[in-house]
DNA sequence: AGTAAGCTTGAAGTCAAGTCCAACCCGTGA
DNA sequence: TCACGGGTTGGACTTGACTTCAAGCTTACT
């Protein structure tokens, strides 16, 4: 019984949905072998590169960010604890300044609406940072993509 | 110089685009008045219901949302602070939950990730809440889905 | 052997929160 | 007079992260 498993099982063990595995392995986040078939057959070790995924997911990385992290894996040898922690490093800083957002966004709840005194400045003021980085075209996102000009 | 702005000025005032505030008007978050030409003319209050909105965003709600909280405020008569501070009673907890959540990743990326015990049981372990209330297409948002942004 | 469950593909659809565009109107200043 | 900076509209497009679909093949069970 060698180590693989289909992609059905692996969306029941993971939680995730086949067409969202597929779609992860369209982007090169996960690597499937094929059978004869044509059918995938996914080593057991993805289990964890799909939880890495989910879990960066939920810190708040995209896709993409998650692609970029995953590349940093040695591709010769199987990942130790060490790698995966590595990759997550800089995450507890995000994490930090997320949760400092929502802590500025709490006192002005009271402060900024409570009082009375909402108003565009002050709201500003509770989020400077978390800039976006994107330019162009798509949604943008509204207080802190563009200078405090306004 | 009656109290009426045009969309350029709120755009400027507020710091939202006037194509996201024409957005707005069209699903009913603000509204306006016309000017014989047509065009739009918006009383000074709106800068406040707009400064709601976008305080709202950051806080997690979705333009659904802030809509059913907005359809709130007494239609009769100007909103009080304290018809404001009544909608935001219930963010508290909702951001609460989120920054618990957060607390719990970052505590997850020594436990979890930090010593290779990775599993997708662990980290749905990590966050039995907030789960997604959502059915049908559309994406879903695995883990509990991801109620508030980043 | 037959059938149901499971897998394949590419293309198209979904959803939120807007943006962008073309074609047009309107008022002001040189 | 006429360019210029604002407005108007509807419709199409964008982005990210998927889902859904159709048509056809494979695998598992009875």
């Amino acid at each position: 019984m060698p180590d693989l498993l289909t992609i059905g099982e692996i969306s029941r063990r993971s939680g995730v949905a086949a067409s969202a595995l597929r779609f992860y392995e369209e982007r090169g986040l996960i690597a499937s072998e094929r059978a004869g078939s044509g059918h995938r057959r996914y080593p057991r070790p993805v289990l964890r590169r799909i939880a890495f995924i989910v879990f960066a997911q939920r810190v708040g990385l995209s896709l993409e960010e998650i692609g970029a992290e995953l590349a940093r894996l040695p591709p010769d040898r199987a990942p130790t604890r060490r790698d995966w922690s590595r990759l997550s490093r800089g995450w507890s800083g995000r994490i930090d300044h997320r949760i400092a957002e929502l802590e500025r966004l709490k006192a002005g709840l009271t402060e900024c609406i409570g009082c009375g005194c909402l108003s565009l400045d002050r709201c500003r003021l509770s989020n400077p940072d978390d800039r976006a980085a994107r330019i162009g075209p798509g949604p943008r996102y509204w207080m802190g993509d563009r200078p405090l000009a306004g």
